[in-house]
DNA sequence: CATTGAATTTGACACTGTCAAGATAAAGAT
DNA sequence: ATCTTTATCTTGACAGTGTCAAATTCAATG
C-alpha cells in the first residue's frame, strides 16, 4: 500500500488524482483548454495511463460533471432546506445561491448544463444518476413554493419550474459568458428577477 | 472575370464561399465539428487558402457570428415592428420569435451568444459593430413595453431587460441543449413565461 | 518462487490549426 | 506585347491533439 507522496509505478489512486487535476484544469482553463497529455503531466503519469480508468475523454468529463452535481446539490439543499424562514425568503436565497454558484464555477457549470454532454447524448449512466435527481429537486422545490401560495396555481408546476429555471440559467449564462451583463450587478439582477417572477406585486 | 461554375485557380469569391460553407457545417456539425481542412475540401481549395481571407479560425467564426446577427436582427425587427397590433401581442410574438429562431439555429445561436467569443474577448470590431446594436435593440424594445405600461416602472429598464433576456436565453438554451426541456413544449413554455413576467395577472 | 493480471509506458496513427516558402494568375505600367 | 507588381492559392512542415496496440513494470496470488 504505497502511501501518498512517494512515487511508485502503480500510482495508487490515479483515478481520483486525474479527476481532481481535471476539475482544477477545467476551472482554470475551461473545457476546451483541457488536454489529456498536459493532464497526465500534472499527475506525473504517461499520456495513456488515463485509459485504464476512463474509457475516453468524454468519460472523464462525465465524471467531472458528476462530481460537480454532487457539489451543486450540497450547496442547493443547504440554501433551500431551512424550514424556519418563510418561503419567500428561501426563494430569494435559492436564486442568489444558484446564480452565485454558477458564477463561482463558470466552467464547471458550463460542463454540467451545456450541450456537449446532454444534446449529443454523451451522458453516461453514472452522470444521469446524479443529474436527474438534481433536476427533480428543482421541480419539487418550485412545486412546494406553489403550494405555499408563493406562485399562482394557474399553470402547471412543471412549466413554472422550466420558466424559473430558464431565468436562473439565463442570468447565470449571460453573466458568466460576459454577454450584456457583468458580475457587479448580479444581486440587483437577482432581486429584479424575484420581483418579476412573483405574482401580484 | 471567372464566372461561377468554372474552376479557376483564383476562386473569385473565396471569402464568401468559405463563409457559407462554414455556416452550413456549423449548423450541421456544431462549432467544435468545424475543421478548417474539411472546410477547405468542401470549397475545393487547399487547406491554407483560408488564411488570405481570415486571420485565423477565430476570425472566421467571428464573421459567421456577424452574419448570424444580421440574420437575427432581420427576424427580430420583423416580429417586433408591427405597430398596428397591441404591445402585449407584440411581446408574445417577440418571445415566440426569439425562442424559435434559437431552436432553429441552435449552433449559430451558441456561437453568437456563447462564452468562447465574448468572455474570452475574441470578438473583433466587425462583430461588435453588429452585435451591440442587437443588444441595444432589446433594451429599447423592453423600455418601450415599460412605457406602454406592459411592465411596471418600479425597476430600471436595464434590469428588466436583463431578466427578460435571461429568461428567453435560458429557455432557448435549455431546449437546444436538451436539458430538462424538449422542443415539443416550446410554445407552452413561452406562454407560461409571458404570463409570469407580465405584472398583475 | 512462479504465475497471473492489473497498472503503466512507449510507439504509432490520423487528425487538428498555423506558418513559411514557393507557384500561379490576374492587373497595371511601359 | 512584355515586364512588374500584387493578390491569391498550394505544398511542405511543425507542434499539438485523442486514441489504440504492443511491450513493460509491478503487486498480489497460487
Amino acid at each position: 500500500m504505497p502511501s501518498s507522496g512517494t512515487q511508485t509505478y502503480h500510482h495508487g489512486d490515479l483515478r481520483s488524482a486525474l479527476l481532481d487535476a481535471a476539475t482544477s484544469r477545467i476551472e482554470h482553463q475551461g473545457i476546451d483548454g483541457l488536454s489529456l497529455r498536459k493532464l497526465a503531466d500534472d499527475v506525473g503519469v504517461s499520456r495513456s495511463a488515463l485509459y485504464h480508468h476512463f474509457r475516453d475523454k468524454n468519460a472523464l468529463l462525465n465524471a467531472v460533471a458528476a462530481n460537480g452535481f454532487a457539489n451543486w446539490i450540497a450547496m442547493t439543499s443547504e440554501s433551500g432546506g431551512d424550514e424556519t424562514v418563510p418561503a419567500q425568503v428561501r426563494m430569494k436565497q435559492f436564486v442568489y445561491g444558484y446564480v452565485h454558484w454558477a458564477v463561482e464555477h463558470p466552467q464547471l457549470y458550463d460542463l454540467m448544463f451545456g450541450r456537449p454532454i446532454w444534446k449529443n447524448d454523451l451522458a453516461d449512466d453514472e452522470l444521469k444518476d446524479v443529474a436527474y435527481p438534481a433536476f427533480q429537486y428543482m421541480l419539487s422545490l418550485i412545486t412546494h413554493w406553489q403550494q405555499k401560495g408563493l406562485l399562482l396555481a394557474d399553470k402547471p408546476a412543471l412549466r413554472q419550474t422550466q420558466v424559473i429555471w430558464a431565468t436562473l440559467h439565463g442570468l447565470a449564462k449571460l453573466v458568466t459568458d460576459g454577454v450584456y451583463a457583468d458580475s457587479a450587478h448580479i444581486d440587483e439582477m437577482c432581486d429584479c428577477a424575484v420581483l418579476m417572477l412573483l405574482p401580484k406585486k
